[in-house]
RNA sequence: GGGCGUGUAGCCUAGCCAGGACAAGGCGGCAGCCUCCUAAGCUGUAGAUCAAGGGUUCGAAUCCCUUCACGCCCGCCA
């Protein structure tokens, strides 16, 4: 749709200038290709200013070159631009009546929504310690890596979505030890195991000499000792399953599980030492294996493996990378913001052995009014603590509005409703942002909100199920502003999601969804759907079907249910 | 101390990487709109020296430099 009108405006602008003789400067970056710089504009459907990048070469005026661009233009009248002005130094490219009526059309037939990229990626995301539950940080991280999975399907890539799951960390080991000393409360999996870990801790803490008894844990299960084994594999997976049940809350489901220990048996870490060896940058310094990455512009020294020969976290990271790049185009990860210097520091280490880097998408912290989280002191709130809250929130608000529904549907409407709000309240803001949780604002359904897009979709339901079975339509008489608009938004779908899979950027899906949502609710004010007169009316009801089939497809991509009613 | 990131109306955010047409939304404030397809909506209005200072440019929220504030990192943790 958009994407076809950007191609046609493109050879246009470009026939035109080889036929003026201009050559395009050099930018220095174009990152996305656009040496025409065009850019969606309020003032035409695109806009280019590529004559203020040719006047200091062909010295002379933006407003001239732009007139001369503008008479070397030759439109054939049968393509999707319609018109070309020049507006000072301006290019503006308009759409005709054929491109917004099949944008209708195809819109309407709901086969539209998934674009040409093809690529195998493999994400990473959320990851967290089998240590204790999701909270709050946590979500930012499986929001964005699962929206992006969506996104990157959307724009038609074969995606696999990973965990990784750290079942050799210390953190891990604390846990067994604790498990041992203490009983599992029978608590939901993942907070009994967090109360057993911050116990732990506090012994720890209290007790320098117990660590002996962790340290010994981990050499035992990396040294494949079949009994510590088995209590791992077993606190591990019981960890994971409370995860995995506050995730499947929040939408989210991973393709695969893989466990550094898989990388650790198979031998995949020890070659990493190997390779590592043999670039001759590394160390043994006092019975550890260090890797200098001076050169790679990393002051300290990696330390690889322990003195007492156990490895260390980014070895292991290294063999699952190798793992990830033979099976995968792309590779993407989904890592807080404390992870930067490790990720650089994986990156460079796996440039040294000549292996294909991840893409690595940062996100900044959450914290609290009172400061950051904590798992270890127990100091968070959890996934499933917001979860609930926003849920009894949001059965408040459909009761209030819905007095006459019974309860099965207001429970279930509620669920939907605060599963939304919570991805969209994560989502649509830019992850470089460091946030402090706010109940208030999660607590919110108001226009920037996912309930607010939710709504939209009811609303274009509502009059489909009141309408019924339409006949033939004729998108052509649909010309008023709001439909205009609408139609103009539908038709960007595929522009909002290859920029956001281009970029990595789940924030500007989320933007983009609150634009059309906005554009339906003004239609919606302006045009009477069920009353126009026929051949009106059929064509509106197309533009409804067609902007709740997009409503639809967006609100799936950011994993948000699209409900018929609420 | 070094590295990275952030600083946009009372509050929260988009725009910054690839400089251009009036700095765009939301919350909160004020004023309107339910004999009409769900008012979780729509319309209008007030509110911003884009942290501060300098520089580059025809043009800077956007690029460069300096300063300030906040966050994160600098472990034989992950």
């Amino acid at each position: 749709m958009f994407l076809d009108f950007w191609r046609d405006v493109e050879s246009l602008l470009r026939d035109a200038l080889d036929r003026c003789g201009f050559l395009l400067p050099e930018t220095d970056g174009k990152v996305n290709g656009n040496d025409l710089m065009l850019e969606t504009s309020p003032h035409a459907d695109l806009a280019s200013t590529i004559s203020f990048r040719l006047a200091p070469v062909l010295k002379r005026k933006p407003a001239q070159i732009a007139q001369k661009i503008l008479e070397a233009i030759v439109l054939d009248g049968r393509g999707t631009v319609d018109r070309v002005e020049a507006m000072g130094p301006y290019l503006n490219f308009f759409a005709s009546r054929r491109f917004f009526d099949s944008a209708v059309l195809e819109a309407e037939g709901d086969r539209c929504w998934t674009g040409s990229m093809t690529e195998r990626v493999i994400v990473e995301h959320t990851s967290a310690n089998p240590n204790g539950p999701l909270h709050v940080g946590h979500i930012r991280n499986s929001v964005i890596g699962d929206t992006l999975v969506r996104i990157l399907r959307r724009a038609g890539c074969d995606v696999e979505a990973q965990y990784y799951v750290n079942d050799m960390g210390r953190q891990i080991a604390i846990v067994v030890w604790g498990c041992g000393r203490y009983p599992l409360d029978g608590s939901k999996a993942d907070h009994a195991t967090a109360k057993v870990y911050i116990q732990a801790n506090k012994d720890l803490a209290a007790e320098p000499g117990l660590k002996e008894g962790v340290d010994r844990l981990m050499q035992l299960y990396e040294g494949g000792d079949p009994e510590t084994a088995e209590k791992f594999r077993e606190a591990v997976n019981y960890a994971l399953s409370g995860i995995e049940e506050t995730l499947r809350r929040l939408n989210i489901r991973h393709d695969s599980y893989h466990w550094e220990s898989e990388f650790v048996r198979d031998g995949s870490t020890a070659r990493i030492f190997d390779r590592l060896e043999a670039t001759g940058l590394t160390d043994w310094e006092e019975g550890s294996l260090q890797l200098d990455l001076s050169g790679e512009g990393f002051e300290k020294k990696l330390v690889l493996k322990r003195s007492d020969g156990t490895s260390l976290y980014t070895a292991r990271d290294l063999a699952y990378h190798r793992w990830k790049a033979e099976r995968s185009d792309r590779m993407i990860d989904v890592l807080g913001a404390d992870h930067k210097l490790i990720s650089g520091q994986l990156k460079a280490a796996l440039r040294l052995m000549g292996a294909r880097e991840p893409e690595i998408v940062i996100f900044e912290f959450v914290s609290l009014p009172t400061g950051s989280m904590s798992t270890r002191k127990g100091k968070f709130i959890s996934t499933d603590e917001l979860l609930d809250e926003v849920e009894a929130q949001a059965f408040k608000e459909v009761t209030a509005r819905r007095p006459e529904e019974g309860e099965e549907f207001r429970r279930a409407v509620a669920k939907e409703v605060a599963l939304g709000a919570v991805r969209y309240d994560v989502v649509r803001v830019s992850p470089e942002k460091a946030t402090v949780f706010d109940w208030k604002a999660a607590l919110d359904f108001e226009k920037l909100s996912a309930p607010f897009i939710q709504y939209s979709h009811a609303r274009a339901s509502s009059i489909l199920d009141k309408a019924g079975a339409f006949g033939d339509f004729d998108p052509s008489l649909l010309t008023g502003a709001e439909e205009i608009d609408l139609i103009r938004k539908i038709s960007q779908f595929d522009l909002a999601v290859q920029v956001a899979a281009r970029e990595l950027k789940p924030h500007l899906l989320a933007t983009y969804a609150r634009e059309l949502a906005e554009a339906f609710n003004q239609f919606y004010r302006s045009s009477p759907v069920l009353e126009a007169d026929p051949g009106i009316k059929e064509a509106r009801l197309a533009l409804v079907k067609a902007a709740r089939n997009c409503l639809r497809a967006t609100l799936e991509t950011l994993g948000i249910p699209a409900l018929e009613s609420m």
